[in-house]
DNA sequence: CATAATATGGCATACGTATACGTAGAGCGA
DNA sequence: TCGCTCTACGTATACGTATGCCATATTATG
């Protein structure tokens, strides 16, 4: 096979051979209407002969578009090599396929809060935008959102769909979920229902996922009661101690929502260590389906974000906003998985 | 060097700020010896002090040089929006953090082994190299990987250590890691051994894993028993099924080696419904350490790689063949991580 | 003190593409 | 026939950096 173009063939090889000039390769490759379809597809047939490819960084110095948008994770408290969240992790792989489809390029990396993305991957033509994955206390996010949002940076986040002033935002309808799993609770008959994570202004996801739950209590008639309620991060080791705390505490209950799934797995632990039967003494509820979910035993009901949406409306408003024209709708649809902590087979 | 201080700052605008020419600046910037401390630590104030930051694709441009990998992920089939092999997740943590290390942007992509990246990342300067990360039937790839090779393509992949006719390969030393899962069950008394996975020259990851525990098996005077073997690929419902065809069968056995926690995961669920207690009377070993062996019930013992290590190393190896230096030493340890699914409590 | 050797930095230019602007020819109506 | 409008390209140049080669000042050398 006489594969041995020795160099690169560039535009101006393929202007030769079509007996064109360079400006007209790149205009036909790109689409440009001003081309004649003939001297297209001539130009076309070229460029694929010599396996030509067009030199992205060329391209973007000149255009000043990279295509290429930047992922970043943010952790909570850097630990060096600790286990990616794995809801995270979820959302990468429906971030990536969309941004396939949408002919991006990905960048990913792991960042802390503190470093200045802008300039390592806007003001450095890396990158053409940003989408921000993070988990960890909001207020101290915020200010950094704000400083981001007045300095004229492209990006979106992944979380609670609140004041634009800290940025576009994407993120499940965490009100409605926390009703359907508090109606789903209410409908098997529990009335003592505990509330596992930290549901205020740090952690605005929970506390719109508390507050659906308060709204279907008040509709069945039940006042939400602080005794049922703790807070905890989403961690599975937390979320442990939490449901040690409220059984410790002597709190009659007889089900558990738990703000994430990390949670539930952690709370399930503390709950079979005291003895408690999952569902017949307590039923439980989480919120992500992770794997982990449907593998733990019992399996997990759970609410399961809609990911591929997520990553869909993610880059899309993104774009939207590179490209100044209408985002999309922030809200993503959510789902309740029926599984064998609430409901016995 | 008049030149107008525009929006965002070139080394022009350092340059001339700090009264010397452009190219001046970019030596200065990048370390070059033939510029003096003086002028190199003031040309660097002024550049911290205008939020300079080196144009990406100029610079890549001129130096024919990226500082940028492509991850590639493979999977078996394109189901379009399946879940990730949670494997390469923890796999991917390891890879974004080292590239970090060594300053290298990280390019991540889901790809079918047909498609050209070489062309989509290497040919057109978006990448200097890359990292494949596949799983799927080996012998499917061999003459893609070949036809890489002949290409002169800069890439490693994660995978078994064999012929470097197929490119730089950095694994898990699978032999090794076969006979410690056997020589644990051996120890704990069990003489009776089912291999799950697909040993042969299709999958030879699991091969070498099998070869390991035949070598333990061997040491302990026992012959390997075909009967207690069952092909399967890394995935739940296969390993159920395997582990079912076993039961089936009604051949006797005592404990299970599952090439895979995947694998594990469903053997166990059959075992289960099968009225077998795990570890009382079949105990249970796996391969990868995936978050969900901890969270399994009972926890599932298992065989670690480590993923620290494979990142690094991925990396290193990779960037050796791209600078043409030495590569490091392609096999990564492993280790025992003993729960309950194999020693009771 | 003359001259060679460094140290330091300037000059010119290349990297490969995209785009503003100009222009030849075709078509067309008066 | 002239002039006008389009179509379909060519011309010239910019994007921002890196680097080979050369020039000057400085110091070392004999």
């Amino acid at each position: 096979m006489g594969r041995k173009p020795s160099n690169r063939p560039t535009s101006f090889d393929i202007a030769y051979r079509a007996g064109v000039s360079q400006p007209t390769v790149s205009r036909a490759l790109r689409g440009s209407p001003s081309i004649s379809e003939a001297t297209r597809t001539r130009i076309e047939a070229i460029a694929r002969e010599l396996n030509y490819s067009v030199d992205k960084n060329a391209s973007s110095l000149r255009s000043k578009r990279t295509n290429t948008i930047a992922l970043l994770f943010f952790e909570e408290d850097t630990p060096g090599d600790s286990k990616i969240n794995p809801f995270f992790l979820a959302m990468l792989g429906a971030i990536t396929r969309h941004s396939a489809k949408r002919g991006l390029d990905l960048l990913i990396s792991f960042q802390r809060m503190e470093d200045d993305w802008h300039v390592r991957y806007l003001d450095s033509h890396r990158a053409d935008g940003l989408i921000l994955l993070g988990y960890g206390d909001y207020t101290l996010y915020r200010s950094r959102l704000r400083d981001l949002v007045d300095h004229g940076t492209h990006f979106v986040r992944w979380g609670a769909v609140d004041d634009p002033a800290f940025g576009a935002a994407i993120g499940s309808d965490n009100a409605q979920a926390g009703r359907m799993a508090g109606e789903h609770l209410l409908d098997l008959g529990h009335r003592h229902i505990v509330f596992l994570g930290q549901a205020d202004e740090h952690y605005p996801e929970f506390a719109d996922r508390y507050g659906g739950l308060c709204e279907a209590l008040d509709a069945a008639g039940i006042a939400p009661d602080d005794a049922l309620r703790r807070d905890t991060i989403s961690h599975e080791d937390l979320g442990r101690a939490a449901m040690q705390d409220v059984l410790d505490a002597g709190t009659e209950f007889d089900a558990v929502f738990a703000a994430s799934d990390l949670i539930a797995l952690g709370a399930m632990g503390a709950l079979r260590a005291a003895g408690k039967r999952i569902p017949e003494d307590v039923a439980v509820i989480g919120f992500d389906d992770l794997p982990a979910a449907a593998i733990a035993s019992p399996s997990l009901t759970t609410i399961a974000q809609d990911m591929r949406a997520a990553g869909e409306r993610l880059i899309d408003a993104l774009l939207a906003r590179i490209e100044e024209r209408e985002p999309p709708s922030p809200l993503i649809g959510t789902q309740l998985i029926l599984r064998e902590s609430t409901t016995p087979r």
